[in-house]
Formats: structure tokens, sequence, C-alpha cells
DNA sequence: CATAATCATAAATCATGACTTATGATAAGC
DNA sequence: GCTTATCATAAGTCATGATTTATGATTATG
């Protein structure tokens, strides 16, 4: 199994959840985000840096303003991580519940 | 969008993603765990307990063992969990596309 | 019955990371 | 140019949670 879980990880703490889904709903400002969040600007742009690294959103400056949008690419990869993990995780229960009908035989 | 990702923030922690994995390999034992992960007894334990609260495992005691298995339920939910919050997410970026491509006409 | 093996919980420690208060950098508006 | 608005980074504080040691409970074994 891979490794890359940062998405996970990003998307475990509630804020950053909050985040990612404000952005999700339409893309916006540091600013716009602060105005809604309890936390402090800083701690939304903190937030926003963990998300980017993540690949899950990504920043377009527009004047003195940083738009977040979602990033489709890092998206489609948690998505296909995600999805070979629960492949994995499915296939094993698969072997297992066939293995003990094996035994009951 | 929903509350319920006990899941994702369980799987967020290394050490609890391979204990997770470990078990999706195959149904072990606390000792068994213990012996290939780098840390103690009950720090296993604790793991296994939140893992079993976001019901992604479940346990089975045999003897004095505590046999740990996936829980297809559980998994399950968190899976559909996943998809709504991921398709929710595309939608919304799909309607981000078609507005700004409504723009430029 | 006594000992060994397995496990969970409690309490305490320790590391990580979420958050705050500065502060400086860049861009817009007057 | 000066002020205002927006944002990111640095440094420090604080809370959370991951881990350890200690211990008791349950079950198998001799």
């Amino acid at each position: 199994m891979i490794y890359d879980y940062a998405g996970m990880v990003a998307l475990a703490d509630p804020t950053r959840r909050k985040v990612f889904e404000l952005i999700a709903d339409r893309p916006r400002s540091v600013i716009d985000l602060t105005r809604v969040l309890p936390v402090s600007q800083p701690a939304v742009s903190q937030h926003l840096k963990v998300l980017k690294e993540a690949r899950l959103v990504r920043a377009e400056p527009k004047g003195a303003s940083n738009i977040y949008h979602l990033d489709p690419h890092g998206l489609g990869e948690m998505r296909a991580w995600l999805d070979r993990m629960w492949g994995d995780a499915l296939d094993a229960f698969k072997r297992e519940v066939d293995n003990s009908k094996e035994k009951r035989k």
C-alpha cells in the first residue's frame, strides 16, 4: 500500500475540513474565509498551506488578494489513493470470508 | 455535508494506519500486532479502541486473546461518506468551471 | 491452585500541531 | 507618496493526543 496520505491528514482537522468545504462551495480569498471562521487570519493561512501542500487546493493571486480554488489534480490523486486502499481492504476481507467458508467444509 | 468523519481522523495517524493495514491483511491478536509494531502493547490497545469506535475494526474474543477483524459495516459507511464528500466537491468544481465558461461568452 | 499469557484501563509524560500576536511584504486607492 | 487592505511567515503559547509505565482482570496451562 502506498504512502501518500497527506490528504487524509489534511482533512482530519475540523477547522481545515471547514476551510476545504468553504472553498469547495466556491473559490474564496483568505479574508473571505477568515470572516466566516472562528480563527485568526494567520491560522487560516496556515491551514491553507497544509491543504495546498496536500494538493487539495491551489492559490490564484488576484490583486492584493489570493483566491483559493479546489485543485482537481490533487483531488483526483487522493480519490485514486482512497479507491486503491478500499480495494485492498475489501479484497482482504473477501479473502478472509472465503477462507473461513473453506475451513467450515 | 455530514459530520461523521471519525474514520478519517482514525486513519490520519501513521501508527494507527499501520494497525489498520495489518488487520486488513489478516485478522490479528493484540500481541500479534504489538510484535510487529514499534510501540508498546497499551499503545496498540488504545489505537484499536479508536479504530473500533470509528467502526473500522471489531474485536472477537478467543480465549485470553482478542482477535481484531475489519468491520465491513463501518467500512461501508465510511466509504459512502467519502463518496458523498467527493461527489459534492467535484460537483462544486464542475459548477465553477461551467460558470467561468459562461462568463467568457 | 499457582503461574504464565493476554488484554484493557489509569495516570503521567512528551511531542506534535493548532492557534495567537507581532511583523513585513505586496498591491490597490486616494 | 501615503495610507489601507490583503496575505504570509516567524515566534511563542497552549491544547491535544500519542506513548509509556504500572496495574488489575480474565483465561489458559502446569
